[in-house]
RNA sequence: GUCCCCGUAGCUCAAUUGGAUAGAGCGCUAGCCUCCGGAGCUAGAGGUUACAGGUUCGACUCCUGUCGGGGAUACCA
């Protein structure tokens, strides 16, 4: 149980006598605002005061009475309207302190049930070079998966790969006109991503790309004969995608021959930015199914024709019903993710399912998440956890100057490359001012500029709010000052480095931890942050917001570079405070260490 | 046309879901290396929360309207 649901069980308790569900007014229990009001603070008088039509303040003094301090609370002061403001004991908080640091899970219990989730996340279509675009999704269910399952749920990770679309096509129609053999053989990954850019380019005069571009001033960048020329091989590979479709021979060989090419494209960057699945079942693996399921909506009498098309009527008069057959007879994604979502729950059998993808999709899984319940599917909680879509500088969707989306691969080599530049140069400083700096073997400078540089990427889109648009910025996303990744893995860097410095083995204080004393104020303060770690990240589960770790982490910051200015620690007055200090020290690290590692970022011991 | 999201410091973003004097980073200004790592720390300037009403003890937050931006709108996934 973390600080904020201890206190609120006590408030709950007070309550009970004077209202008949306290458990709402029990949740005003809050954080402190600001600390000169104490640690955390009770807004429920206010609002209480209405119900029981008396006065605030003489409601926040009942409320006061009834309450149990316990051993953990300083007498409450009543402020404002009708504010009870809260502080925690300082020896209570000292003796949690000491508990937190026995045992790797840093005082947060396991989940008392632990549910089963399901999450969707990444999901791209194989055919292509991953870009930006992709990055959101796959960090942030990387995230969630890793948090989750700290927390004691039981997580499984499924990929739902793009490997039958239209994309296919394109692949296939592009492989039978413009294939360079010698290349295939020495490296068949990027002469598929030649090909299909290729082919992508030639069909641009007609479909619509990343650019978000309309129609109209796209046709006058071009002259009708490259039109038409669009236009027909576009034709030729939605033709090369139905025969595939259909079962056709050679186009099924050539996807089994493309298959293990576009994976290791894609896996090379899942490797390198170390997420992981469980599974990775994508949308040719459901494909055998779809006929089965639509027979099932039509038995159902869910599904029904209109327009030579099979949709499933969910409101009247709906302009856009969800469609799980076209004209054509070709299924639609609508139809896969229905068998999707059957396969998982008969499968896993799971209490939730997330979909961590972008928020332009809402409609769609709307759509698909209420025909799903008509269905039948409605034992498990389907979730869409959508997130905004990172946007250029002119606040259109990302893009380089030649027009594409910016590569995954090429961002991630820049990272690296820019934290390597940056090293260097902090290098130089330090010695020009005389300082000692760490000597670095080659093997560990390569080390820490892919560490340095593939967490600046994470954190600077984990640190966002999810579900806003932001701005992409190459600086931004590399910066190493300020609320960033470099910061947090140099502050962990920095207290290892006590402990090298001091002679310290790190390990006994883990085992047999020494009792705290958090007299100076910067070290209660930084006692109290310690101790909000299990707040913090069930407010990041509970939301599916990473940030509220990466929040939580700045804070610990602030609190521990107070402590660090104010609190001498091998230089410590007594060899009992060095112990507790050294606790504290410790505790910071593997802290820092534990969130980033929840936010699939690493960490150095010297950088 | 209809529906959804957004508008907060010069820039990029927060604000514990209705709480006390709206906070950070970057940039700018001024300080701090005989003191455990300066990728750091301390302080300062910078705001009519797009605009106008309303709801109440209290509004960036909720409601209505206006302006501005973005997105989604069956046969791409």
């Amino acid at each position: 149980m973390n600080l904020l649901q201890i206190l609120q069980r006590k408030f709950h308790d007070a309550l009970s006598g004077l209202v008949d569900d306290p458990a709402p007014y029990a949740g005003l229990v809050k954080p402190a605002q600001d600390p000169k009001f104490g640690d955390y603070q009770a807004n429920c008088a206010m609002s209480l005061a209405k119900v029981l039509g008396k006065q605030p303040r003489v409601v926040a003094q009942e409320i006061v009475q009834r309450l149990d301090l316990g051993d953990l609370l300083e007498p409450p002061e009543i402020a404002g309207p009708g504010f009870i403001n809260l502080r925690l004991r300082t020896d209570w908080l000292a003796a949690r302190v000491q508990e937190m640091a026995r045992g790797d899970r840093l005082g947060v219990e396991p989940v008392k049930p632990p549910r089963t989730y399901v999450i969707d996340y990444s999901s791209p279509n194989v055919a292509k070079p991953m870009h930006v675009g992709h990055l959101r999704s796959t960090i942030i269910g990387d995230s969630l998966a890793r948090l989750l399952r700290f927390l004691g749920h039981h997580v499984i990770s499924d990929n739902h790969l793009g490997d039958w679309g239209t994309q296919f096509g394109m692949l296939l129609y592009g492989y039978k006109h413009f294939r360079d053999e010698e290349a295939l053989n020495t490296d068949p990954v990027r002469e598929m991503a030649r090909i299909y850019i290729k082919v992508r380019d030639l069909i641009k005069p007609v479909e619509a790309g990343e650019d978000g571009e309309d129609s109209g001033t796209r046709l006058k960048r071009y002259t009708d004969a490259e039109v038409a020329e669009a236009s027909r091989v576009r034709d030729e590979c939605r033709q090369e995608t139905a025969r595939l479709h259909a079962g056709d021979a050679v186009n099924g060989r050539l996807w089994e021959m493309f298959m293990p090419w576009c994976r290791q494209e894609i896996d090379t960057i899942y490797e390198r930015l170390d997420v992981h699945f469980d599974h990775t079942l994508g949308e040719s693996f459901y494909n055998p199914m779809l006929p089965g399921v639509l027979r099932s909506l039509q038995a159902k009498g869910l599904a029904v024709e209109s327009k030579g098309a099979l949709i499933v009527p969910l409101r009247e008069n709906d302009p856009t019903p969800p469609m799980v057959r076209k004209k054509d007879g070709a299924f639609t994604y609508t139809t896969s993710d229905l068998a999707t979502i059957q396969y998982r729950v008969e499968t896993w059998r799971p209490d939730a399912m997330l979909y961590v993808v972008d928020a332009r999709q809402a409609l769609h899984f709307k759509n698909l998440f209420e025909v799903a319940r008509r269905w039948g599917l409605d034992k498990v909680a389907l979730e869409h956890v959508s997130f905004g879509s990172v946007l250029g500088p002119d606040r259109k969707p990302i893009k380089t100057r030649e027009g594409g989306a910016i590569e995954l691969g090429s961002l991630l080599d820049e990272a690296v490359k820019r934290a390597a530049e940056t090293y260097h140069q902090t290098r130089e400083e330090r010695r020009t001012q005389g300082k000692d700096v760490p000597e670095l073997s080659a093997a560990e400078l390569k080390a820490v500029s892919e560490v340095v540089g593939l967490g600046a990427v994470k954190y600077a889109d984990l640190s966002q709010n999810r579900t806003s648009d932001y701005v992409f910025d190459w600086d931004k996303m590399l910066a190493m000052d300020g609320n960033t990744a470099t910061y947090m893995q140099y502050a962990y860097a920095r207290v290892r480095s006590i402990f090298q410095e001091g002679g310290e083995d790190a390990r006994p204080f883990r085992t047999q931890p020494p009792a705290a004393t958090l007299n100076e104020p910067h070290e209660r303060a930084l006692a109290l942050q310690l101790l909000r770690l299990g707040e913090a990240l069930e407010v990041a589960a509970t939301e599916y917001k990473p940030s509220a770790i990466t929040g939580y982490l700045w804070d610990l910051a602030k609190s521990y570079s107070g402590f660090y200015q104010n609190c001498p620690v091998l230089k410590a007055e007594t060899p009992e405070l060095r112990q507790s200090r050294l606790l504290l020290c410790d505790l910071t690290a593997r802290v820092i260490q534990r969130n980033l590692q929840l936010l699939g970022i690493r960490t150095v011991e010297r950088m």
